[in-house]
DNA sequence: AAAGATTGAAGATTCAATCTTA
DNA sequence: TAAGATTGAATCTTCAATCTTT
């Protein structure tokens, strides 16, 4: 918070907070993704497009997809163009807005996106939310809340939606 | 735990608890590696790298690098040409074993180090552990030893050192 | 002039194959 | 035969510029 201890070195414990952060988030990511490519040959930000898409009742603005899988517009854009290769997902124009467009999933994706949620969902569990206690999950819970509500003020997201 | 409820939907706390992991890590990576990129002109990751030498006494091998900064071998390899074209870091042979090679911090590797390193020690208090409560950051730390133990038990690390 | 979306060019990361040494 | 490290090819992502619409 202050100004004078920026050059105090962390704490075991603030370093165990950070760096524990770092590591596992990558670990947890590389395996998840390892097993739903292994098992269903999709990558996982594929995935989380389409688990947005489903939540959002099948269609999003591209903008909103982008946000929500934390991509730049034009990394989104280029992802979109593979799931549209593969038949998961369609674009659609946008009748409020000319310059939008919305991203549909299709039965494909949606037949896809079930498939492939068991294991995803299975992962999850027994690598990440089996090792904590329900304490641990508010606490968790408590801290992303209070991490991002403070980015929130800051900087924003970008699009309107 | 149970293969029973591989199905059940996550409940909202456990949504949370992983949603907002994804979220806060890619918000937090993104801010600092921006941070660093703006003052300092290097990117988090080889931040990173240059900081785990130090700790290590100024030398690593190659592969516990790799390990440290959760990036392929290859990927080092190709960072490690970037910060070795930049004066950073030096590859040195390694005595004990003519396969390996050593990665050694240099005066001017230090120095950016030195210099960098206020600007992401204060980011990393201001965009994260300055949320945190000692409680809450107990819990994080916790959380963080339990996945990842459980993680070591099953698949390891891969270098010998 | 600003916002949503896309495109070309460049950068970063990975996989598979290769080289050298153990 | 296996391990540490590197390389070529391919993939994924981003930045800056562009196009269209508001």
């Amino acid at each position: 918070m202050s100004v004078a201890n920026a050059l105090e070195p962390l704490t075991d414990a603030e370093l165990a907070a950070w760096r524990g952060l770092l590591r596992t988030h990558a670990l947890l990511v590389k395996t998840l993704d390892a097993e739903l490519e292994q098992a269903h040959e999709i990558p996982l930000t594929s995935y989380e497009v389409l688990l947005h898409l489903s939540h959002a009742g099948g269609k999003m603005r591209m903008c909103e997809v982008a946000e929500s899988v934390a991509l730049s517009r034009s990394g989104l854009t280029r992802l979109v163009d593979r799931l549209e290769r593969d038949g998961l997902v369609e674009r659609r124009s946008c009748p409020d807005d000319a310059r939008g467009a919305f991203a549909h999933l299709t039965d494909t994706g949606r037949a896809k996106l079930d498939a492939a949620s068991s294991t995803h969902l299975a992962g999850v569990r027994r690598h990440f939310l089996d090792h904590l206690g329900p304490e641990q999950q508010r606490c968790l819970a408590a801290a992303w809340e209070s991490v991002m509500g403070a980015a929130a003020t800051a900087g924003g997201p970008s699009c309107s939606a």
